[in-house]
RNA sequence: AGAGAGGUGGCCGAGCGGUCGAAGGCGCGCGCCUGGAAAGUGCGUAUACGAAGCAAUUCGUAUCGAGGGUUCGAAUCCCUUCCUCUCUGCCA
């Protein structure tokens, strides 16, 4: 969430690059935002003048105790009496306000960034990079030949579980092994740090990274224990930094995971969802960084260059697109897209979506990095590198050659296979 | 899951109703001592919020797993809850 202070020290601007966003009546947000953390400082003054009382009052009786002189008690112990009840009600009031504020906060998307380009949907992202396609009508959807290769059986899934829960077959379960652990040892070359986080989650970790409130639908939640199946290592592994206080010197920190995710994706179904292209069980690697203020934006570009990388050692075409203030994440300050293309479609799939949330997640974390004496709230990025079926779809798509798939060569040692045949 | 024990500062650990943000130790930082180091020695060493100040900082409040209660006063007593350890049970 955005610091209140931030919000009072540089009104203008944030309400300006809020705008972009499309939010109604926003000045007003902000405005009554302002006004209830005034008047959380009121209640808070005044509830420490009369605790100072109070307090004062018990170490008069205390001393007087132990003096012996246990005359003229009665009126102090009255005294401190009535000034509990006083901050019985001031402090449910401060723990009211102190309530709405965070809600409020919560209810506020991160500030975009200057370059975020002006726009309602994806039909105004700018497209940064774009590699030079050829369109082929022969080519197959991936649909029809991981059917023909029987390496992804979606009757399966339907059976075991429901739809969007694909079995993965043979060589087709071989591939999906390969990716993670080329993505992983790629990653791992670059310096992060390998991570096995927890799959389930609970309230708090979902909040910090921006889940909750916003996106509840989109998570399975067990509602026994009160926890959710990840949607993303995204949560799991910045929540492993929360209220923590980092030495600057250690930045910046670099973690990697490989996890399923899990999404609901209520409401985005229909005819142009189909295969891999959305899924409610899916396989991603996800890098994380927590990086100084600073650095953060070479950090952002670390990372895409990190995911292009991999798109390119795949030999697959992809384009970089920079999200527009409309398709935007809630917590997020400034996105790059990959997309990969399907030719058997003729689509393009979103594959990676690298993001710098500036303070937005820490400060709801509560994650700092101390320079010296002072302490700041840091940076928190993190992107997909990569999400798998999308990535499975669009090499399927471009390798169909003849009766049989090519794997792309960096794949091979994992592999152990260089094609796929019927 | 059942029985018992316990959760105190970066760590270990004392305190079990009064001036306790908390003894002592370790660690860490700065200094003295030394040719240099070790040993020794002196000082410092949590977080959040609020108030004052350009600032260094100072003052106030809260925090001894979390939340509630008793009391003039709670780390200490009571209730609820979470977590950890030991034993028993179950299990990959």
């Amino acid at each position: 969430m955005i610091e209140v202070n931030k919000i009072r020290d540089e009104f203008e601007n944030i309400l300006k690059a809020l705008k972009k966003r499309g939010i109604s009546d926003i000045e007003n947000k902000l405005q009554d935002l302002i006004k209830l953390d005034d008047q959380r400082k009121l209640f808070k003054s005044e509830i420490d003048k009369i605790n100072n009382e109070s307090n004062t009052i018990s170490k008069d009786i205390g001393i007087a105790f132990k003096g012996g002189k246990s005359h003229n008690l009665e009126s102090l112990k009255l005294r401190s009496q009535e000034l509990k009840e006083k901050s019985k009600i001031i402090n449910g009031n401060l723990k009211e306000t102190e309530n709405k504020l965070r809600l409020s906060l919560y209810s506020i998307p991160n500030i975009p960034d200057h370059r975020v380009p002006e726009g309602k949907s994806d039909k105004e992202n700018k497209i940064i990079f774009s590699s030079v396609i050829s369109k082929n009508e022969n080519l197959k959807p991936h649909w029809d030949l991981i059917k023909e290769f029987q390496i992804i059986d979606f009757e399966l899934g339907n059976n075991i579980t429901g739809a969007g829960f694909p079995v993965y077959i043979g060589k087709g379960a071989i591939l999906q092994r390969a990716l993670i652990n080329y993505f992983l040892d790629i990653a791992r070359e670059k310096n992060y740090t390998e991570i096995q986080p927890p799959l389930l989650i609970n309230d708090d970790s979902a909040t910090n990274t921006g889940q909750l409130p916003d996106k509840e639908g989109q998570m399975y939640k067990i509602e026994d224990e009160n926890l959710y199946l990840i949607p993303t290592a995204e949560v799991p592994v910045t929540n492993i930094y929360k209220k923590k206080i980092i030495e600057k010197e250690l930045l910046p920190i670099k973690n990697v995971a490989y996890t399923p995710c899990f999404r609901k994706e209520a409401g985005s179904w229909g005819s142009h969802v189909r295969g891999l292209n959305r899924l409610h069980q899916f396989d991603k690697v996800e890098i994380v960084q927590i990086q100084e203020n600073s650095k953060s934006e070479d950090s952002l570009n670390e990372m895409c260059d990190h995911v292009q990388n991999l798109i390119e050692s795949l030999e697959i075409p992809f384009r970089k697109i920079l999200l527009c203030a409309g398709d935007l994440g809630f917590t997020s300050s400034l996105t790059y897209d990959f997309e990969v293309y399907a030719p058997g479609q003729d689509k393009w799939l979103e594959c990676s979506s690298v993001s710098n949330f500036l303070t937005y997640q820490s400060n709801r974390m509560n994650l700092k990095i101390k320079d010296g004496k002072s302490k700041h709230l840091a940076h928190t990025l993190n992107g997909s590198a990569l999400a798998l079926p999308r990535i499975v779809a669009s090499i399927i798509e471009n390798h169909q050659v003849g009766d049989h798939i090519l794997i792309p060569n960096v794949l091979h040692k994992y592999t152990g296979f260089k094609k796929i045949s019927k």
